[in-house]
DNA sequence: TTGTACGCGTTATCAC
DNA sequence: GTGATAACGCGTACAA
């Protein structure tokens, strides 16, 4: 074990209530300074963090509660936060809770009891029952909940699902399959949305049997993918809405042979890399990954120093890159 | 804040001594034993975690330093991890390093200074040296160090890679490019040791210019494909020995234009969904994620115990998964 | 079986 | 500017 304060004291002449005012940034007396200086730095001092957090009541430590780390979404954000706050003498202690909400709350309380002393969760069923039993404060990303004592930081997704939906009218597409995330879940609902305010400005009918609603599983865009490809009247475009959607999606077109544009046109969710490594590219929706971290960082920061008070939603555009996986169906005599 | 001790031993009349042995399992008499349990129900009681980790010196709570959070190795491995101990009520903290050993050390601070009870490191440059001063077990993943005073959990890379080169070798392949990490990288080393053992096995001379050495990224992955395809005796075959050099490597040929196998034969490494996402589906070696998550967790949670001692290596073997992108060189007269 | 009393290492509140 | 001292909440000898 290192030394103690009280042992730094000693060796530096000085009381452990001095030590401490040193370690906190008060100023001392020159000569004090110099020498409790001197006595840690030969005595290989650091600060107990226990200790330290049983008196402060913090632990500097934030908890994170995500659905999933192999995801490029969460790992992007995590490692832009991490990167973000360990700059600030955080650390962060992550969880999966998946998209389940229980397994959420569960964590969540393992968290608390560490004594975190803040909290990044994609909430899925969060209440402001739940929040205000939650001390400490909450960004939350991605996902909105019913909770409203909190931030939030999430992504435009009705508009660029919106946006790429109307990409595919616009290119003749009239049917078109779209695999969604569970219903009870914000992004999947926003992103449904986006694909219904298209088709209805644009009057055009999408049936049942396009709209796939499913897991967040690269099996489930598997499957949902199958689904559309075997169905009577098959869609002649598919847009999967999630990074684990789009790659079991497009496993199951190339497995049933089925050429990307030239037998169905396709938009992809959230990974260029992965877009730009199928050929040919596939158009995707991208999310600002990178801000959303950053972003959530500072708001979370701001609020565990207590310089930032109130609660915002922030909504960050996500990104529509056209590239090559939309054919242009010709002859219907109806493109826009 | 939750109660304390000594307020839920009042309400069960008993004292805090008797309390905090219920809560440590020791068996009460019958009558307090409700009383208490009673009492703790009724305040909503919960353990302070920065006591007790003061009094005990164990935080439940281990460390971990990855290269990346963006990378499906760790990001799988750090999913098993999380899942199998918290289970055992222990939490973990990630931290990223990238591949820079001093950035590694620095993490490795960072997390003994929040007394976590034990550590998982991905290491580059690790001795025993720097292990003596680390004051909690250590399980090494990934990659092989210096340091002997530790365990590790590590891949057959040298074998999967002479595999697959073999394969290649057997296909025709004379003219074999490899894509490399830093060299300073135990996993690097591994795979192009493969590399040249089944070169050196066949009498295939392997020329310099065939050897791309690069970091890491999915960038250095691309760059490196680049020059490949630009060297003059351009190689007929291409072992990206990574997920991100993979991903980078496919990007690179897309946009050059050239296809897999046709043009040149390709094998990748680490995330079958990406070689399956691409058609033809790619050959890849594959690492059994879960189980080295699971196994290291095993042991750090084994040693944190006390019930393991003494250091092992463990080496699990890697699949080759032979599939559709490479392509049988006819008419050299000399296959296998 | 239960209670008393002390110590863990730090910070905060006072007096000086 | 500095020092003495009382918390913080828990675990654990040791005594009863």
């Amino acid at each position: 074990m290192s030394a103690t304060i009280k042992q730094v004291a000693a060796r530096a002449g000085v009381s452990s209530a001095t030590v401490s005012k040193y370690l906190n940034g008060v100023p001392l007396k020159d000569k004090n300074q110099a020498a409790v200086r001197a006595a840690i730095r030969e005595m290989g001092y650091t600060r107990n963090t226990m200790a330290r957090g049983l008196r402060t009541k913090r632990s500097m430590t934030v908890g994170a509660v995500i659905f999933e780390f192999s995801n490029p979404y969460s790992a992007t954000v995590m490692s832009e936060i991490e990167n973000y706050i360990s700059g600030h003498g955080y650390g962060i202690i992550v969880c999966e809770s998946k998209t389940d909400a229980s397994a959420q709350r569960e964590k969540i309380n393992f968290l608390l009891n560490k004594l975190v002393d803040g909290l990044i969760i994609c909430p899925v069923g969060l209440t402001d029952e739940d929040l205000r039993a939650i001390p400490v404060p909450v960004v939350c990303i991605d996902q909105l909940a019913d909770a409203r004592a909190c931030d939030y930081i999430l992504g435009g997704n009705a508009a660029a699902s919106f946006e790429a939906t109307e990409h595919l009218i616009a290119f003749g597409h009239r049917d078109i399959g779209i695999i969604c995330g569970p219903a009870e879940l914000y992004t999947a609902r926003e992103r449904l949305a986006g694909v219904l305010a298209a088709h209805e400005k644009y009057g055009v009918r999408l049936r049942d049997e396009y709209i796939v609603t499913t897991g967040y599983e690269v099996e489930s865009g598997y499957k949902a993918a199958r689904k559309l490809i075997e169905t009577a009247n098959r869609p002649t475009a598919i847009f999967a809405t999630n990074h684990h959607l789009t790659l079991g999606a497009v496993i199951a077109l190339n497995e049933a042979n089925i050429n990307i544009p030239d037998d169905i046109s396709f938009i992809g969710f959230d990974y260029l890399e992965l877009a730009n490594a199928v050929r040919p590219n596939l158009s995707i929706v991208v999310q600002p990954v990178a801000q959303i971290g950053v972003t959530a960082a500072e708001m979370l920061l701001g609020k565990m120093t207590g310089q930032k008070s109130g609660f915002d939603i922030i909504e960050l555009p996500l990104n529509f890159i056209r590239q090559k996986s939309v054919k242009r169906i010709i002859g219907t005599g109806d493109e826009l």
